[in-house]
RNA sequence: GCCGGCAUGGCGGAAUUGGCAGACGCAAGGGACUUAAAAUCCCUCGGGCGCAAGCCCGUACCGGUUCAAGUCCGGUUGCCGGCACCA
């Protein structure tokens, strides 16, 4: 069937002019208090030089969809803003390089990517766009910092920390990846700096606890899970034997020594399996207990270890240690047991030294197989005492032997128990720990929050009053950071040189500035009241629009910025800022779009791919649709550039079902209705289950399906008007033209979703499969719900001599399938 | 090393609670329309055997449970991701 030739040809470039015009004069989403709110958020982009490519799109795509459809269904008033993550590195780099202040060139940056953003067609409000180098947004960056300072949250440390020599600056754990640095992958050294540091650890119970009512992907609830790493074990005291080192050979007195070494175990269980013991090489009881004959070893270990990167000692699986010629004594068994070091032990996790116990720890065995040192068995594998032991036997299951008076208790119980009975006996005690370290905050480099605190020589570090902020950023010559762990603010004396706030005697500022993670730990909370100059968000505001109810983006920041983010609103909420405490109520990681062969699309590769063209050849629309169709958005997909004629080809076939059915008139009949239904069902379960990628292929299947029946007599006005709404979300320009060609006044999207009728989409005859034996064997048409007995007669008649031998069982799984069991 | 996830045509990918494997699309081939091309429309499209009706094989590999397995269970291999000496 020929399409009507008077109908015009689909042309997205003019209906997507119309459409942008109109909804920038007349936005579509605009705040209604009388309305129920729907928070939809993006991860907010670093507004980088190079603009955007399809693979950002695709995020932003998924949550203006999502929005969209929270605006149809349930007549949501949709949160859905923008803004920039725009303090960092390539900025400050740039200038660098060029010499133009990063203000400029980030402001030319957003400049260019808003107007790509807009190229998106998104519901954004931009009247609540925020930048975190805005003075009058980081003001309150430096708000949350002096309260934290307050609050005993923020707090100054000189400790070897994470050094990046490229970046020149100090770095946190979560921003070292591999021993390398998370931004230019540098090999990560150590510096000892005076650090400002955030007092995470002080909520990493309740960041765990939180985690559990969160409807975030698992994966990423157990990468901050893991992060945190909470174990439950003993601390315990083993007496050191002083009898090696004489007390006058280097005039240390015995009042000054240690009479214990404390060990951190999470298996207490294994007590009588110690047979030694090692010891951080930082550990400061090691240079006191090496004796005259083990110094020189102890001390070339000790300098060898300090001068190990990171990597070297991530890659070096391979034990090393000296034994620094000192004994301690096994609480439990009284046993003599041999001091080592070794750089296996972590001297800033539990106490910096361990007990060993090589039996039933892979690290302990290998330590004690390379330097011969001995391996009790205190746990019976399988009833038995393992003879010539291979490997550790690491299970806390099985009796305990060689055990004292713990000789036949299971091993999993006492692994329970064991901390209060050492606690009783007045060994040790009960103790949890985290991997979780403290935020190293401070950054050596110019494109920063200043750090709002002075040094004054009375006072200390004095915060500055609140009616003293924003602390800006003095103007520069040289952006260079020095190198020495200095900022490069360090050099401007007349902005360094201040007053005390506190007694007003001179003083210095702070010179180093925030980390990039600053700005992004609140900016979610900034949008509902971006331009309030008395607090950082109103009670009022807070408690109508948040929290985030969809948080969308890549799952890079898994532990660095939602960790982060999740810290800041629970100390925030702590403080009586906000009502709730955690941000994002659920989370939905996009998959990254790669180039060919799942390659990354970077600007050195060559692979990018970036939407102008596209937009250009094939309109806004079809590019949103394909970006949906490309793949499950939760995974990873290769881009095709070839596909998107698919979805251009399907707009084109849409606009003419519904342009050919204008003036037709058509009446409902019931093939109709039920395919309207069906329609409505499909697509709002998909839509629903986040399944977008089924959700295009839904709308092609009923597109077909619907053309059929528009040529074999035409579809009525209230199937098309439903189709267009069910379009919308994803391609809202075209849908809003049909919209208005179906007579109606007002914007699609303030109609209200439509509702599928089970009743109506039933199939009164439906097709299912004859089997025998489970094969299948040929099809059936049966009247919907038929009676078994009836099928199961017309599924032996279809069937007739395939049906070959004695029937043994007859299955019929109703509306599905027949399945008759022959011998 | 430990912990997760994944494995389906030439390609991207569909398949409620186990119930006709390959929806939808791309690419490819054929046809219609056209002076021609583009666009559009129609048909074919996992492999093998067969003139055909039809039969056999097929969801990484091996085995199991079941009337019935892409889906569940046990084992193996490969790829991806996270953590990486946290005691």
């Amino acid at each position: 069937m020929a399409a009507n030739s008077k109908i015009e040809p689909y042309n997205p470039a003019e209906i997507e002019a119309k459409w942008r015009a109109a909804w920038e004069e007349k936005p579509v989403n605009k705040e209604d208090s009388k309305k129920p709110k729907y928070y939809c958020l993006d991860m907010f982009p670093y507004p980088s030089g190079s603009g955007l490519h399809v693979g950002h799109w695709r995020g932003y795509v998924i949550s203006d969809v999502w929005s969209r459809y929270q605006m149809m269904n349930g007549g949501h008033y949709v949160i859905h803003p923008m803004g920039w993550d725009a303090f960092g590195l390539p900025a400050e780099n740039f200038a660098i390089q060029h010499g133009v202040h990063p203000r400029i060139s980030t402001k030319e940056n957003v400049d260019h990517i808003r107007e790509q953003i807009k190229q998106i067609g998104a519901i954004y409000d931009w009247d609540m766009e925020v930048n975190t180098t805005d003075p009058d947004y980081f003001k309150w960056t430096q708000w949350i910092f002096v309260q934290m300072f307050k609050n005993g949250l923020a707090y100054q440390k000189e400790m070897p920390i994470n050094w990046c020599p490229s970046c020149k600056t100090g770095l946190a754990n979560e921003e070292v990846v591999d021993g390398k640095c998370e931004r230019c992958h540098t090999e990560v050294t150590k510096k000892n700096l005076n650090q400002w540091m955030l007092k995470i650890t002080a909520y990493a119970d309740r960041l765990l606890e939180g985690l559990e009512g969160l409807d975030w992907p698992e994966k990423v609830k157990k990468m901050q899970t893991d992060w945190i790493g909470k174990s439950y074990g003993a601390e315990v005291d083993f007496e050191i034997d002083w009898s090696n080192v004489p007390e006058s050979a280097d005039g240390k007195i015995h009042m000054l020594r240690e009479k214990f070494i404390r060990v951190y175990t999470t298996r207490p269980d294994t007590l009588y399996g110690a047979t030694f013991m090692v010891l951080a090489p930082e550990h400061k009881l090691v240079e006191q207990i090496t004796t005259e004959a083990q110094k020189d070893a102890v001390d070339a270990y000790v300098k060898q270890a300090m001068n190990k990167s990171n990597v070297d000692r991530l890659q070096d699986k391979e034990k090393t240690g000296v034994f620094t010629g000192s004994y301690a004594i096994n609480p439990l068994n009284k046993e003599k047991i041999p001091i080592w070091i070794a750089d296996y032990v972590l001297a800033d996790y539990g106490t910096g030294a361990i007990m060993c116990v090589p039996a039933h720890d892979d690290r302990d065995f290998a330590f004690a197989k390379k330097f011969d040192l001995p391996i009790v068995q205190v746990i019976a594998k399988d009833g038995v005492e393992i003879e010539d032991m291979q490997e550790a036997y690491t299970d806390a299951a099985g009796t305990m032997i060689n055990s004292g008076d713990w000789n036949g208790k299971e091993s999993a119980d006492l692994k329970v128990s064991a901390p209060e009975e050492i606690e009783e006996k007045g060994y040790g005690y009960k103790k949890v720990n985290y991997k979780l370290r403290d935020w190293v905050f401070s950054r050596q480099r110019y494109w920063g929050e200043p750090i709002p605190i002075v040094h004054c020589e009375d006072c200390g570090a004095v915060a500055l009053p609140e009616e003293q902020l924003p602390l800006t950023l003095p103007e520069v010559e040289k952006y260079e950071p020095t190198g020495t762990g200095e900022s490069p603010l360090a050099a401007i004396e007349s902005w360094v040189n201040t007053s005390c706030p506190q007694c007003g005697k001179p003083a210095k500022r702070e010179t180093n500035t925030m980390p990039q993670w600053a700005g992004s730990s609140w900016y979610f909370l900034r949008y509902v009241d971006a331009h309030n100059d008395e607090m950082l968000v109103s009670k009022e505001k807070a408690d109508k629009y948040l929290p985030v109810d969809m948080y969308i983006g890549g799952v890079e920041h898994a532990v660095l910025h939602l960790l982060y983010a999740r810290f800041w609103t629970k100390f925030l909420h702590d403080i009586g800022v906000v009502s709730f405490d955690e941000p994002f109520k659920k989370l939905f990681n996009q998959g990254m779009i790669t180039g060919k062969n799942g390659v990354k699309m970077s600007k050195s590769l060559g692979n990018v791919v970036s939407p102008d063209d596209l937009i250009r050849d094939y309109g806004c629309d079809s590019l949103r649709m394909y970006e949906m169709f490309v793949g499950p958005p939760d995974l990873d997909s290769e881009w095709d550039d070839r596909g998107i004629d698919g979805v251009y080809r399907f707009l084109g076939r849409f606009w003419r079902l519904v342009n050919e059915n204008l003036e037709r008139e058509t009446q409902e009949t019931p093939e109709l209705l039920k395919t309207r239904h069906q329609l409505i069902h499909t697509i709002s379960t998909r839509l629903k289950q986040f399944n977008l990628n089924t959700v295009i292929s839904g709308y092609m299947e009923f597109n077909n399906k619907l053309l059929d029946m528009s040529a074999q007599g035409g579809v009525d006005r209230e199937t098309l008007k439903v189709f267009v709404q069910l379009v919308a979300p994803v391609a809202p320009h075209i849908a809003e033209e049909l919209w208005s060609r179906l007579g109606e006044t007002d914007s699609v999207f303030h109609s209200t979703w439509p509702e599928a009728d089970e009743t109506l989409m039933k199939e009164d005859q439906i097709e299912i499969a004859l089997q025998v034996n489970g094969k299948t064997r040929g099809v059936l048409n049966i009247n919907i719900d038929e009676n078994k007995d009836t099928v199961i007669q017309k599924a032996k008649d279809a069937l007739g001599d395939k049906l070959s031998g004695n029937i043994v069982k007859e299955i019929y799984v109703p509306n599905k399938i027949v399945n008759i069991v022959v011998k």
